[in-house]
This record gives C-alpha cells, structure tokens and sequence, in this order.
DNA sequence: ATGGATTTGTACGTATGTATC
DNA sequence: TGATACATACGTACAAATCCA
C-alpha cells in the first residue's frame, strides 16, 4: 500500500462515514501535509485521484471540497438503464411486456434499452455482446431458439458470473442460476386441450413451434391431455415446425391432413398468431370455424378478440409479466435475491371451438 | 496552453496521424524530456492522462506501448444507441415505428433507448435529461403535447447546439434547427373530409385531440373541406379535447349531439383509438354505424381492419416512418445534413362510412 | 475596489523503489 | 546480475485563482 492510496483511502472513509459532509470544505493541501505527515506531492496525488472518482472537487484558489458523490458514484456516465433482449421487438405479445417493463421502471429513472435476436442466435450474440459493452444495470433477456443448443451459452455464463443481475422471461435454461419469470406452458396448454375431450373433441391436430422451450412444453401438455384418454391416443395428430421453417409447406401439411375424410374436429395451435393464420387455411378447404373445426390458440393477442370467430386462447399476462420483470429486477439491483415466477394463467373460451354432438 | 498539455497534444497526433501504430514501443521517459526539452514531472503528467484515456499503456520496466485507440476511443463505454423519446412506448402505432428504427439501425449495430413521456411534459424533460446524460449517437424525439407552449424548449436547444444529431417524428417545432419526419396532417384530413362531403354528408363532427400539432392540423384540414362548403358551414361541429381530460366527459358530450333531431351523419376522428371509442359511443344512442352515422379515423392502427364495421381510415406509414427516421439519423451520425420528410398518405376505404341518399 | 494572504496548479530537480529485459 | 524504465516520494519555486480585510 502506497502512502497515497492510504491518505485517499483514509479521506474515502471520512466521507463514507459522514465525517466530511457533502458539500463541506476540505482541510488545505498543507494543514493535510501535516495532518499525514506526508509531502504535499503525496497529498496532491490522493485528492487528484479521488477528484477523478468524484469524491471531491477542487477550486483553485478556493480549497477543496466533498461533492454529491452520493449520487455520482454511479454515474461515471449514467448507467440506469436496462437492457431487454427480446426474440422480437414490437410484434405480437411484445409491446405489451416492454410496455410493463416500462411502467416499472420508469418511476425509478430507469430507461429500456432495447435489442431483438429475430429468434436468431448469431444476432443473439451481437445483442448481448452489445449489452455486456453498455453500461447497463440490469438485463431482462428471452432465450432465442430455447429449445435448441444455444452457442451462446459462454456469453450466458459470463453474465452469471458478472455482477450485473439478470432475468430470463418466457423461457429459461435449467443449468444457469438466474431467476425467470414464465409460464406454466405445460399445464396450461393441458387444461385447453382437457377441455376440448370435454366438449367431445376426439381427434384433435397440434400444431406447434418446437424450437423454443414454450412451444415444446405446450405440445407437452398437448400430450399429458392424449395419455388421460389413451382411448383415442391414435388420432392424435401434432404438426412440428421450427421458425425458420417455410411457413406455406407447414399450412400446405395442415390443409392436407384437413382434407381427409376423418379429418380432425379441432386444431390446437401454438399461439394466437399462427392460429389465425391456421384460420384461414381452415377456410381455404372449404370448412367452416367452429361448425367443421374447432381452433384454440394461445397468449391472447389483441386480435384474437376481433377475429371473426373469436378465437379460444390461453392469456398470457403480457403487461403483469413485464411489470414483475422490471419490479425483480429492480430488487436485484438493490442486491436482493429473486425467486422465480410461474404464472398459471385463465383460460379465455370464445366462438372458435364448438361442442361435438354425441350423436355424429 | 501548458506544457503537459502541449507535449500530450503533439504525441496524440503522433499516434492518430498513425507516426506511432498501436502496438508500437513509444520512447523512454528520458528520451522524451531531451525531446520536449521538458522535465519529467511534465513527461509523467502527459503520458498519465494519455493511459486514462486509453490512447496508450505503460508496463513499469517494460516501457509505454501505443493501445488499441481506434477501438478503445468510442468505447468508454460502448455508445452505438440510438435515444428514442415518445409520447407513448407500446401502444397503437408506437411499435410499428420503433420496429421500423430497429430494422434500419440495427444492422449497423446500434441499439434503440427508448423513453416515453407519458404525453407529460415534466416526464418528457426527465427523458430529455436523461438522454443528454446517456452517451447515445442520435436522438429521436416525438414532442410531448406539441401545440401548447413547450417548458423544455431549454433542453431542446441544448440537444440543437451539441453534436448529437436529432430529429424530430410527427410533428415538430418550427424555430428549432432540427430536421424533422412527419404526415402532411392537415391536407390527409383535407382529403378524408372531402370524400365525406363527396358521398353527401353535409353536418360532420369533428372530433379532436389539439394538445399535440396532429391534432390541430387535422382540425386545420377538417375546416379546409368546409371552407370549401360554405353552404354547409354553419352545420359544420367541432368537439375539443385535450390528452389530461376525463374521456368520459368528451364521450357523453359527444352523445348529447348525437341525441339531437338534426344530429351529424359523420363523426371524423383524431386517430383511430379515439374512433374505434366513438363508435361505441354510437352505438351506445341507439345508432347504427353507417347507416346513422359514418366513423372516420386516421392512423390505420392495426384493429381498425378487423372492427365492426371496419374503419375507414388514413394510412400512417409506421413502419416506414421509423426505417427513414433510423436511416436519416445514420446519415446524420455520418455528418450529412438531412431534409425533412413529409408523407401524403394514402386513403383505405372500409365499411364505416355510408352514401346518404339524395331523396333523403 | 484593491492589495495581500491563502490555496490550488504547474514545473523542475533529486532520490529511491521495483519490475522488466 | 546489471542496466533500463516506470513508480513513488520529497523539497522547492512560481503562477493563477480566490478570499478577505
């Protein structure tokens, strides 16, 4: 330990501890030269340092003095902001979480500083190198392929172990100790589909997205409702498609399986967007919604209400999920551990699904 | 100029001229002093601030190298962002135009900040603050309630002055020199009015939102239409509102005209959101929507299409507006000047206005 | 308002410590 | 191991800004 880091590390403490006061005038060069028994070169080089660290300010010909370090500490260059790495940035179900974030944040002095994958891991990895480059407080981040093996696992770990406190949404990966927030996908998708053998529904087609971790446990939960009735286990059908996959050969698979005679009563579909999109395949056989075929989506889009028929979905708390996000992350920053969260969410029966007759 | 700041300036340019290329072995202390023909004291005193800002590093024993400057430079803390301040961050047409600025910047590296005001202008000057301090490249800004008299116009002409480049989206202020993205509003809704009149209505009501310039150059176009029509001008109606008023009073005055005899058989309204209320509103008197009374909109937000009836509406090129925003304040960042863009949008007739009959 | 005292800023010379080559 | 090169430290001198009688 140099002389003037233990003079600097004396006056810190003097500051820290309340001694020095913010805005008091600090003792001069020379009455401290005695004080510490040290040069003035000494002196000099301790205040110059902790002037640089915004401790102190200095006014020649003036005298020293304690700045508002209190609130300088963290503002080298103002890092309240935190970062979201989201698949997507504006679409679908995604302002409204931002949106959430916001709410939570804002009132704090916190800004969004936003980035999106297009669910593509090589621009996964700019997005969070960018992140781990900007000063940010906190990083709120969705998987981008969660079911796959993510390449950027190193840049994951490297956010684990950095003291910026992080939180995945959505999805999260098992071998990472960092807190999520998301859906029971597995046990929500059952009760949809428990409640289609309900309505009579015996054949039913999945149609599901399997490269993130939602869509494979939805389809899971797809599969937990066919075991309880393993009575009609033959006529499940699932449909699997990953996002970059060509959507028109995934619509001309469904409508081919909807043009056999003992075609399927319902299809379950892996969220709201494709299921209004599986609507007007549906249409495009010539079948009618709910009359010939049921349709259930899931995480109640805006126009799922407005479709004609309404579309049956699962909610997914889009705003509520943002608003924990941001309130997680805030406590995290403020150096408090997180639980995860798992929503178990309601069930919204609108004019897409249809009873079965017995008698048919 | 003192010595040590004379000695720094001239081994800056050394290394930016590319005299000495990163990686190379800079001269001894001693060799500089003879060189500068200075002490030591002001050999240490330059080099030192040199290594805090990163243009060099010294290895005790080892001697001074060149650092990675041209990296390290922009990188005090990493400052490809891009500051967006809203009124709104995630609803209406508000993600459409972030998803646009993302799409054009993103590419190139940079992230979005985003800020929303709330429609608040102590929140906005929060976000403007916020901003300056935030080592961002370029700033978007939609300015919060844009017709009354802004207390921000400090900061305004703070960010006009530095060497951040701004633009302005939607709407801007005349006596700043910044360029600006925005709809031609007034003759956009010129133009819908007229097509009113065109299909024989004669008593339309206007509904306006005129806290923001939107807002009042669409009134502007609404008048325009009539002063076309002095004939009809005395049936012609105007309700006014700003962003901080109970709805629900604009809402039930709106009613009250509907209830009379001779009420209006078009009701034109600031933007969509504002429509798609009105139309309950309608409704709500015991009208039907067109046959009692034809909706206008403006914005063509995204549930306009699938209401019921569906909106007639003005196109806003969302999307389009944020990709020309993020391209221009790339340009800008490149030191090109920029020209404002103003849109004349196009029209989208659907099922919300009816043809009054002539023998009516 | 002015001048002298105080206080920080710049600069030089010297001595010694310590890491590198 | 010795020479080299940067790091720490002290003393001194004068300049420039501020403060106060």
């Amino acid at each position: 330990m140099t002389k003037y880091e233990n003079v600097k590390k004396k006056i810190v403490n003097s500051i820290t501890s309340g001694h020095y006061q913010s805005g008091d005038k600090l003792p001069t060069e020379s009455v401290l030269m005695k004080q510490y028994g040290v040069s003035r070169y000494t002196i000099r080089r301790a205040m110059g340092e902790l002037e640089n660290e915004h401790y102190i300010y200095k006014i020649q010909g003036g005298g020293m003095y304690v700045d508002d370090w209190q609130a300088n500490r963290q503002k080298t260059v103002n890092n309240k902001m935190i970062g979201i790495v989201t698949t997507h940035l504006a679409d679908y179900i995604f302002p409204s979480i931002i949106n959430g974030i916001d709410r939570a944040i804002s009132n704090k002095g916190y800004s969004v500083l936003l980035s999106n994958t297009h669910n593509d891991h090589a621009q996964e990895r700019q997005s969070l190198q960018r992140m781990l480059e900007s000063n940010i407080a906190g990083l709120i981040l969705e998987p981008t392929q969660s079911a796959l093996p993510n390449p950027n696992v190193d840049l994951y770990r490297q956010i684990e172990q950095s003291k910026v406190p992080a939180l995945f949404i959505n999805a999260h990966y098992d071998d990472l100790q960092i807190p999520y927030i998301q859906l029971n996908d597995r046990h929500i998708e059952y009760q949809l589909v428990k409640r289609l053998f309900e309505r009579g529904h015996k054949s039913i087609l999945g149609v599901f997205q399997v490269d993130d971790l939602q869509g494979v446990e939805r389809m899971r939960g797809f599969m937990d409702a066919y075991a309880q009735h393993p009575e009609f286990s033959y006529l499940s059908d699932v449909i699997m498609y990953q996002s970059v996959d060509d959507m028109a050969k995934i619509f001309k698979k469904t409508a081919h399986r909807l043009k056999d005679d003992s075609h399927p009563t319902a299809i379950v579909c892996y969220n709201d967007q494709l299921a209004i999109q599986i609507m007007d395949v549906v249409r495009s056989v010539g079948l009618k919604i709910p009359e010939d075929v049921s349709i259930v989506g899931f995480d109640d889009y805006l126009l799922s209400k407005y479709v004609t028929p309404s579309l049956t979905t699962a909610v997914h708390p889009k705003n509520r999920m943002g608003m924990d996000a941001g309130r997680m992350i805030l406590s995290m920053i403020d150096g408090q551990k997180a639980a995860p969260i798992v929503y178990d969410a309601e069930i919204i029966e609108r004019d897409s699904v249809a009873t079965i007759k017995k008698n048919k």
